[in-house]
DNA sequence: ATCCGAACTTGACACTGTAAAGATTTTATT
DNA sequence: AATAAAATCTTTACAGTGTCAAGTTCGGAT
């Protein structure tokens, strides 16, 4: 609920994906309306409108937003390790499961379709190529250290990252036996699943500093 | 929009169910509302209230009664191919994306976290326990052939469900570049993944008869 | 036969997305 | 600098939503 003196606000576009963004975190995907938005930015209900088609547009703009951020995560980790490609897949794939667990409705925002027919939005169909595009270079990477066997990179990213990307959906949903995670922390869980499609054997503790 | 002549229906819960499913085979989750399920069942709108608390209730019903069916098609493949555990688990996982590709809306309610708070659903989290445990078997029958490594059967299961899980869910999403899906199908694509977990090749063709 | 509780209807309320029309401010054009 | 145009924001309105409360109708137990 941002108060504003002037009858401009001037940056409403942003304060509208950024207020957006903290509901989702607040209170979930059921919880974010138009109209809770436009109020939290300080304005009235129908001012979205000047900045976004409808509803489906501010979701939009709003996963996109957290796609460029997971993608900065994530290049920031290939960065780190490279040269060491069996870090950089391990602790992308950490990246991917602490970025769902920090804020899990905008994570639904992003994977579960809340979004209803993403290839209208330019920019969120490139913020998501960014991303594959990242997964597949780290995937490279780790072919050509023998970590991963050899073939088409994209497919081979889509078989490590579907199957990362499966484990967090539904460690997320709550639908992994307790029997699993009762002992194991998500992060074990993950590299032991990793560990399954590489050629050499992957660590799961934390890397020191 | 069954008309009836009672003024009791007679099985209003399952019509409802039935209702729900229908909308959301025609109009995917954003289409379901409570009032359009009464509706089409021929009640009014609020007669939904005598048999579920709210529309997560309703919600939870028709997602417990999709995971029957899926589990009720797995369970059938496991059976069919019983002594060949290399055809289970391609089946199996097979069956998983011809359900999701069926009916999208309902494997998304299924998966996607429309129900909220699944824990307050024993028949929701008993049927997925059902689902869970039906890979888990398929799993050790795999281990036992020595398609699969030795280790916890249930660690397993999550990492080939998982796997397969994440490849559907971001195919449904259209999450998956055009570069892989171009000359590949959605089939292919999950075998490939499978076989970099399997000790032995499995034949992505569908089996003659 | 009658009473009771379950199943269903009607009416209401607050909240939602969205459109239209008006008010205010900035920007562009002359 | 004056005015026109465009962008931004407000107000009002409407249909659709989930849910509740109060009333109606019915089947079954007593």
């Amino acid at each position: 609920m941002t108060g504003r003196k002037t009858y401009h606000h001037g940056d409403l576009k942003n304060a509208l994906i950024r207020a957006g963004a903290e509901i989702l975190a607040a209170e979930g995907v059921g919880g974010l309306s138009l109209r809770k938005v436009a109020k939290w930015a300080g304005v009235s209900h129908a001012a979205p409108y000047a900045h976004f088609a409808d509803k489906q547009s501010l979701i939009a703009a709003i996963s996109t937003e957290g796609f460029r951020q997971l993608d900065g995560r994530i290049s920031a980790i290939a960065e780190r390790h490279s040269g060491e490609p069996s870090r950089q897949v391990v602790e992308a794939a950490w990246a991917y499961a602490a970025f769902a667990q920090e804020d899990p409705g905008r994570f639904r925002l992003m994977f579960s379709s809340v979004l209803e027919k993403e290839k209208e939005y330019p920019e969120f169909v490139e913020a998501t190529g960014q991303n594959f595009e990242r997964v597949v270079g780290i995937v490279e990477a780790c072919q050509r250290a023998g970590i991963l066997r050899p073939g088409p990179a994209e497919l081979m990213a889509v078989a490590v990252w579907g199957q990362v990307h499966g484990i967090i959906a539904l460690a997320l949903e709550g639908q992994i036996s307790h029997v699993v995670t009762k002992d194991r922390s998500l992060r074990e869980i993950i590299v032991f699943a990793l560990n399954q499609i590489t050629l050499t054997e992957l660590d799961f503790r934390f890397p020191r500093s």
